[in-house]
DNA sequence: CTGAAAGCGCTTACAG
DNA sequence: CTGAAAGCGCTTACAG
């Protein structure tokens, strides 16, 4: 079980192990027959070079470190192709791991990535608060990916959620929807500036005493819950705007469980726009992300401070892209269609 | 950006480097003014342990290693869930990595997995020879998810393919069906047996000479990819069995796509159970697996070799379960219902 | 309970 | 092009 080491290789190819580690570096700079003889004996031995050994002298480990919030929601999935793309385009390798929404273990597991020595973290979907993570970004670049921030210390990458939320509440509101109720996920990331700009817009449109919001999560079932009290309020509302797809997915399991019609009875709307919601059985409406371009940018971000010496904070938002299907139509009543009235 | 050390710590405390890494790995074993100093300082510096350097001279890292097939499956996240359950019970901190479908990714994923030296390794949904992945069990405990296998040099958990697989081909026999046709996913882990145990099951039922195959993967662009070969085949099958939840997923969108009837035209099985197959717009007939407990099981059994000096090769196979829902039926004719009949 | 020494497996200047 | 020496940041025996 023990591994050979480049003092394994250097005595079976007669030379030192300097010359070893030269040709692991950098094969070219060593002469044909040495090279030849090294290369050989670490084959035979079946040598692997130590990244923790390289690791430590070089100070520094080629990965960048990924932090989830969630392994389940496929929105993730897409986001960290993208970092992993980027990553090793530049020559640095993607390692996840997941903070099972829980902003506990969330933290333990940056902590883990810290003391492992990766160059940099990408941060997704926290459940933390930006001031917590903000302690770490003293010792590596870190950037937040769907969570807005205005950090000196750190970089982000998201959509704009706000604008989001905005559009899809005016889909609604402009199909007759008055009645438009909100699932928020709390302070998980984007979830704030969602829940906000659903307020705004009906704000704006005087639908400010049909505001109605209800706590989930991200998850299906923290969507599921929440539609069950929406459908339990004695206050139905004639549309659901979700915090994000995988919620959207569980209130219309309820939805459809309960007998209601999508969008007959009740619109729907989601955000993220997974790939599942574009299925002919689920069709849903929902507010699209570029993903992968998330992904890329975000690894870019760190990038730039590893490699090339930015220290100020950058923080990009992309504008995010309403898509419309099945899920939303005009509401089941039109003189429901008039704004600012009492919430009965 | 430089990070403080241990000695750093040790001169802000007024104390020897050896009594900082004494407090730090076993502060009961300090006497209380030193304890207390010493964690102020590193308090005060920030000070965060360098797992690298520890790494090197424990030569452990406390880390298991996972590298999956495919992020976007969802059936990965909750074997993940289980793996990291179990490690973290017994002290050890899961770390994962994607082989993005291909054997060349995933055989770099390991690579650095290895390089990174990770106590153990778990590779799920592998897209590799066993042959292969054998070569990397001599440095270090590895278990196979989700791939049979009889190496005497590494573990491995599974359900039984053959037999779920054959339970889905009996399903739609007794319904009527003759005319089953199979998706299969080339040499991906998982599908050549269940490829084998619908074959098996379609000779026992005396139904050889309507095996159809074709090939897809385990992603819902191939499952969807290989049911339009199969409606441009000429030779429509009354029922469909996918490799996969995602596969059929892919399948029922081209179904549904095509203006067909599932069941009513068509039945249609997956095999995994996802969360999302139990939604009652999809509510897809599939073959379940233990998913959390595949994960834990895998864990356990690293750990065991890890822990227990465990070195003989153990090959764990639980059973599946055929889950029934809406996507199976009786066939559209009942005269098809004789077996061993021209495939015309 | 505490301190000095050696070493984990590499890379990095630095001489030859 | 090649070799000897120092050191990355820790832990591990080993004396006191």
């Amino acid at each position: 079980m023990k591994q050979p080491t480049i003092l394994d290789v250097a005595a079976r190819a007669g030379v030192s192990k300097s010359l070893v580690s030269l040709v692991m570096t950098d094969p070219s700079r060593v002469g044909e027959a040495n090279r030849k003889a090294v290369l050989e004996a670490a084959k035979d031995l079946g040598y692997r070079p130590n990244a923790v050994a390289r690791s430590l002298v070089q100070r520094r480990t080629g990965v960048i470190g990924i932090v989830l919030s969630d392994l389940h929601n496929p929105f993730f999935a897409d986001v960290a192709d993208g970092i992993e793309a980027a990553a090793s385009e530049r020559g640095y390798r993607a390692m996840l791991s997941s903070g099972f929404l829980d902003p506990k273990r969330e933290r333990s597991a940056i902590t883990t990535m810290l003391e492992l020595r990766v160059d940099g973290l990408i941060i997704m979907g926290s459940m933390m608060k930006v001031g917590r993570i903000e302690g770490v970004a003293t010792a590596l670049p870190v950037t937040l990916v769907g969570r807005h921030t205005r950090s000196k210390r750190l970089d982000s990458v998201c959509t704009d959620d706000a604008a989001g939320a905005r559009e899809a509440v005016a889909h609604l509101a402009e199909l007759g929807h008055t009645r438009i109720a909100h699932i928020h996920a709390g302070s998980a990331a984007g979830s704030p500036r969602r829940r906000r700009g659903y307020e705004k817009e009906m704000i704006k449109r005087g639908l400010v005493d049909r505001i109605r919001v209800f706590r989930g999560d991200f998850t299906e079932s923290g969507g599921a819950k929440a539609m069950i009290e929406i459908l339990n309020s004695g206050d139905m509302p004639t549309a659901v705007f979700a915090p994000n797809d995988a919620a959207a997915l569980g209130a219309m399991e309820v939805i459809d469980d309960a007998g209601l019609d999508i969008p007959g009875d009740i619109s729907l709307i989601g955000y993220d726009d997974l790939t599942l919601s574009g299925l002919p059985r689920i069709s849903l409406t929902t507010v699209g992300q570029p993903r992968t371009d998330l992904g890329r940018e975000a690894a870019q971000l760190v990038l730039e401070r590893l490699d090339e010496g930015r220290e100020d904070a950058r923080h990009v938002v992309v504008p995010p892209s309403l898509v419309i299907r099945s899920t939303t139509g005009p509401p089941p009543g039109d003189a429901d269609a008039q704004p600012s009235e009492d919430p009965q």
